[in-house]
RNA sequence: GCCGAGGUAGCUCAGUUGGUAGAGCACUUGACUGAAAAUCAAGGUGUCACCAGUUCGAUUCUGGUCCUCGGCA
């Protein structure tokens, strides 16, 4: 097969991705390939908005409950797996679909980053984080600045984070970090979907959301949770509203602080989310996620996919 | 009804010894190449309750009005 079809559907969390990616996998043959950091770890499913089973079933889906809470996850794997969910769903004759809400995966994967391997090194990390509280951020800053000034102009210095992983690269790699920053595009025929709706509407439906998730056992999904004892500080329970549940069940926050504490950040999530695909990108093509848009969407799939160039 | 406290940004409040005002949060925007639901950055906002007086000038001082919250009747 050398034609290689990628749909993306892309959009913010609530906008009902997973619904319409399940319908249009189904009718193009499809595999779902899941680009969502929080979907990734098993026994995190009502407060992530996880696919059910049952709808797992009726479409294949690839990369969901890859992960333990516990275990370490990044764009690197992610990467590497979500390549290979897409190489063997083309294999088997179907198209995948990467549907997801995190930007840096999706565009890792439509772009083709080539981060470099093997370029993590925890221990060196962790003294840097030590020597960031007691020198001072600018300290760190300053370091960057030497080994790599194009990366310590892009980089705030207040963002530690990005600053210690600047230094991690070129600790390991003894390459400055901006000389890795780079793309090689995949040979995919990408379409992209984007799906929008309103900024108030969608507030609202979140809101809903996270009452229903409540009423589906949210609470007693992060108590499992809780009783695994993930190491602190693990990415899984970074998730919005896990975190904040968490401290309410070891009775540092109130139940109805939790909860609007958590419509707090799933908005300002929303707002960060839409800075990886904005409106007027000519490479993705918006719906309002309103009557009909299934409909709308199909008809456009269809005719961009007799525009894929076919083997002969 | 009396006594006390107060009315300043969407919210919680600070402040101006008289020169029309500011923090946090909310909200909006942006960055992002191995934590990304993470991390970080930038930004606007006001009849300073109302009316009058003193003053070159009042949100600030004085008087009154209205409203809110306590306490007492």
């Amino acid at each position: 097969m050398n034609h290689k079809p990628v749909i993306a559907i892309i959009g913010p969390t609530g906008v009902g991705k997973t619904a319409i990616s399940l319908g249009l996998a189904d009718m193009y043959k499809g595999e779902i390939v899941s680009a969502d950091s929080r979907l990734v770890y098993r026994g995190m499913n009502i407060g992530t908005a996880k696919p059910t089973l049952a709808e797992q079933k009726r479409v294949r889906h690839h990369l969901i409950d890859v992960v333990e809470p516990a275990d370490d996850w990044n764009l690197a794997k992610y990467q590497f797996a979500a390549g290979v969910a897409i190489e063997n769903s083309h294999n088997r004759g179907k198209i995948p679909f990467l549907v997801g809400g995190t930007g840096q995966y999706i565009t890792a994967v439509l772009e083709g980053w080539t981060p470099p391997p093997k370029s993590q090194d925890i221990d060196y990390r962790s003294s840097l984080e030590t020597q960031a509280q007691e020198m001072g951020y600018e300290n760190l800053h300053r370091r960057l600045e030497i080994i790599d000034p194009v990366s310590a102009e892009r980089i705030d210095a207040r963002n530690v984070r990005r600053v210690i992983r600047a230094l991690e690269i070129h600790h390991v790699t003894g390459l400055p970090p901006s000389q890795l920053r780079i793309k090689s595009p995949p040979d995919f025929e990408i379409l992209k979907i984007g799906l929008m709706l309103p900024r108030d509407q969608l507030y609202a439906r979140i809101d809903a959301r996270i009452e229903e998730m409540m009423e589906a056992g949210w609470l007693d999904e992060v108590e499992t949770l809780l009783s695994l004892n993930i190491p602190q500080g693990a990415p899984s329970m970074s998730a919005i509203g896990y975190a904040q549940l968490a401290e309410y069940l070891q009775g540092d926050m109130e139940l109805d602080e939790a909860l609007a504490e958590t419509r707090r950040l799933t908005r300002q999530f929303i707002r960060r989310q839409a800075n990886w695909f904005k409106p007027d990108d000519p490479s993705i093509l918006w719906f309002t996620n309103d009557e009909g848009v299934e409909e709308e969407i199909e008809r456009c799939i269809s005719t961009w996919i007799d525009t894929v160039p076919t083997e002969a």
